[in-house]
This record gives C-alpha cells, sequence and structure tokens, in this order.
DNA sequence: CGTCGCTTTGATTTACCTCAACCTTGGTGG
DNA sequence: CCACCAAGGTTGAGGTAAATCAAAGCGACG
C-alpha cells in the first residue's frame, strides 16, 4: 500500500550538499532479493482483509488493487499498487484491506517480523520506508478530496491525469495504458461503471482524450485535462485562494 | 495529522512478555515539553497548504481542523485533531494541506529538522510516530469507504459512532460533544450543511439519538447507530463475505 | 432585548444511479 | 479462417438521493 517515489528528508546519508544520489547501502527491494517470486493470475487474491498479516509484499511486476467491501457487497478500491511498491505495511495483527491482481502480477512475501527487525536495524531502509508512508498518505487525502467535493468529469480526468503522471510522460500526448476494468475505475472513483463510461466517452467527443484499443488512451489535451481535473493548478498551490488570519467557523 | 492510538508493534522495548507497560523513556510528548504553548482562537489558522512546512506541531488542547480548499472554494476537511495528535509530519517542504482551530486551541510547535534528527536518534520515539502514521493510514482508508460507498445517513452515523468511540465512552447512552459546526461536519463527509441537519433530525425522531444543548447529543441506541453506520459488523471482521479463490475481474 | 451566526425546514432541481438493452472485442473451437 | 460466445463496455430512459435555493427559527452574546 506504498506508492513509489523515493523523497529522502529524514535520510541523513542520502543527501550531500544537497545533491542526491542512489544509494549504496541496503534499499526496501533488496531486503526482498532473496524471496522466491509468487505468480498471480488475473483477478486471483493475494491477501484478504481480516487475514493473519503475516507478510509484507513486494510488487515486482504488475498492478494490484487494494479493497474493501462493506456487508452488502459494495466495494470500494482504496488504491492501485505498481512495480516498487510495498503490501501490507502496518502494525495491525490482521489485514485491514484485501488485495488482489488486476493483471498478471508478480510480488516477493517477506515475514512481517522479519520486516520489522530489518527496518529497525537500518538506518538506510528506515527512511525509505517513512518515505513511502508519507506518499501513501498523501495519495490519501488526494483520494479524500476527490470523492468528498468533486463530480464525475474531475474524477475520472484526476484519475486519468494521475496515470499519465505516474508514467512520468512528458510528451505531448502521453498514451496510457489503463490496466483495470471500469469497475476498477468505477469502485476507486465512487462512480458506477455507467458513469465512468459516459464520462470517458464524453472526454473522446470533446477531443481531450481518443480510444485507443482496449485498455490504451491517448491524451490529446493535457492543459484540458489539467483544469477539467478541478485542482486548480497543481503547480502553483498556495496562490490560489486569499489567505485571512481567521477563517469562517 | 496523526492521531492518539498507541499501537507498539515495531517498539523492541514497549513490551515484555506479551505486557504492556508504560514507556520509560522518551515520547512524542516529552519531545515537545520544553516548548513554549501557543493559543489559537477558535476560527484561526495554524498552518496553511503551501507554507513552507517548517515545524511539526502537538496538540495540547482542543479540536483542529485539518483541510484543503479546491480553486473554487469547496472545501474537504480531511480530519480532526485532538489532543496528544501530531500536526505537520510529512517529507515535502511544504504544508500539503491547511489547519484551523475548531475550538479554543493549545499547541507547542518543534522545528521539523530537530524533529527529524531526534526521531532518527531516538528507537523509542519512531515506533511511536510509525504507530501515529498507520493509525492515520487505517482512518484515512475508513474515510475513503465513506465517501466511496456510504449514503448520507450511513455517513453521519459512522462520523457520531467514531467520535463515541474517541470518549472510550463504555456507557449505554454515551454523551458525546460535537465541537464542530454543521458545515464541519458536511465539509468531512463530503455533504450540505442542510443534509446533516435533515440526517440528524431523522435519527433524533427515530429515537437513535437525542439533542443535548448546542453541542451535545446523546447517543440512545448505540447498536442501531452501529447497524445504520453500514460497516457490517466492526467485531466480526473477516467473516462478513465470502472468500473466493479468484474474485470478478 | 436585539442582532448575528448557525441551524432547521421546505420546495425544487439535478447529477448520478438504476435498470435494461445493445454493441465490441478478444478468445475459442469447429 | 471464420463463426460463435462470453465478458466487458456503451447507450438510453427513467428514478432518486442529495444538492440547491429560499426562508424562517433559534441561541448565544453583547
Amino acid at each position: 500500500m506504498l506508492s513509489e517515489n523515493a523523497e529522502t528528508a529524514f535520510a541523513a546519508q542520502s543527501y550531500v550538499n544537497g545533491k542526491a544520489f542512489a544509494p549504496v547501502g541496503p534499499t526496501l527491494q533488496s531486503l526482498f532479493g532473496r524471496q522466491a517470486v509468487e505468480k498471480f493470475e488475473p483477478g486471483s487474491a493475494i491477501l484478504w482483509e481480516g487475514d493473519a498479516a503475516s507478510h509484507i509484499f513486494e510488487v515486482m511486476d504488475g498492478v494490484l488493487r487494494v479493497f474493501r467491501i462493506l456487508a452488502d457487497g459494495r466495494r470500494v478500491i482504496t488504491g492501485f499498487l505498481y512495480p516498487g511498491d510495498i503490501l501490507g505495511v502496518s502494525l495491525k495483527d490482521r489485514y485491514l484491506y484485501s488485495a488482489g491482481a488486476v493483471t498478471h502480477v508478480q510480488v516477493r512475501r517477506f515475514p512481517r517480523n522479519k520486516f520489522q527487525e530489518e527496518i529497525n536495524r537500518s538506518p538506510e531502509l528506515r527512511p525509505q520506508l517513512f518515505s513511502k508512508l508519507c506518499d501513501e498518505m498523501a495519495a490519501a487525502q488526494d483520494q479524500m478530496v476527490l470523492l468528498a467535493r468533486k463530480n464525475a468529469e474531475e474524477r475520472v480526468c484526476s484519475f486519468l491525469l494521475a496515470m499519465a503522471r505516474k508514467k512520468g510522460a512528458k510528451q505531448e500526448t502521453p498514451v496510457i495504458e489503463v490496466a483495470m476494468t471500469r469497475l476498477d475505475m468505477a469502485d476507486y472513483l465512487g462512480l458506477t461503471i455507467e458513469t465512468v463510461s459516459r464520462t470517458i466517452t464524453k472526454l473522446i467527443g470533446r477531443g481531450v482524450i481518443a480510444s485507443i484499443g482496449r485498455h490504451g488512451l491517448k491524451i490529446l489535451k493535457l492543459e484540458k485535462l489539467v483544469v477539467l481535473a478541478g485542482d486548480g493548478d497543481e503547480e502553483d498551490k498556495s496562490c490560489g485562494y486569499a489567505r485571512q488570519a481567521v477563517w469562517p467557523n
């Protein structure tokens, strides 16, 4: 449940003169290095909410969904995991969520108590884990904003934008591969499949994006997508609204 | 942004023979002990999204709201903070959210770089921080479930239930003090003030809760509230749904 | 005791959901 | 190589929960 994005504050050793360099010591990935690779078919379960939280997983290949299910069957996908991400970090003795394979998936698993020991022991590993936790927290907050106040179009655009950014796509018209189904998108965005479908159709009709085969989308108007995502200027935060000493209570 | 709830895994020293005891070494709270207390009026701002993230705060007294605002003014409260909670932990050099006082508030602040040093240095402090991060993450996931798939009544009931649980109220009919306004509740639950108001009125009408003055509520039917919150059996997780090797893709 | 801010209540609108039918696509076997 | 099939996706019609707009009620505080 931890997203890839190596920030290095809290890592005394990782910056020298303000210049970053590749970590020389152990990395979270290297921890899992000696473990056997496990493969999962699309649709198969990696772990279930309520299971004894005995292992931590590293995603090596493919895409996972992390989700919870309400008593009456409603499903919420709280996040997707990609290669490099870590699954199962928590302090509870049971998993708080389920995880399943969206595509073919390869993972390595590591016993949780050993993982904890390694983390406790290693001043190189700790900041890496901490960094991932912080990124995950930031993503969760973005998602709360999306779910609490954005409309269907803003939600879909935000999602597509996040997909494009993940690819690190710097091209004018990045092509993104949407591995998940409409149902996954709907359960992640708090919508129905029909609404997701209609919204995408509308975006295509407006020339913002174009469909490329089953799971491909080309972003034709990136700036437009940013505006439609409704975050107001990702880049220029802190300037969007008036600052006042007292906010209406 | 970190909730109080001391789990102690990852804390090699905090359990002996499976029996917990009060930490003898430094605690997160003691870190802030020598700092001056700062007071904030209800409605005043503690920090703003986009500000240089120079300090970490410990809430000593009162209730804070943590929120983000979209370009067009829509507000989302991502969480409330109570005494013992920590605000401002992150790796980014700017705060990712704003925080303001709901009630009269007392906090202590600690320079972030010093905080990081202390955390890096102290094997007692680290698991405490880690524990708070994990609790915060779990709360964020619950909130995503609430926002993505619960209806107005379920949202309000979930909120009231969380308030009751925070008090650790073991009585049959716990009284909770709702420090925040309807607008706060609405922005936290992804609803409007009118919907929050109507939902509470309905719950009172059904005898599930009773109003006690301006900011007080008595929970008359706790079990009913649990059912209405829609989580399906908080207690008995992992048994609520069928387990299958393959989930529909 | 009057005012201001918050809350409640009512009437109406609307974005999204639900239900239902149809279409595409990719895989399979004849 | 093509026809068929199932799963996923799209499109349409109608319903509904919550939003919006509007006004009145209520409490706290000077």
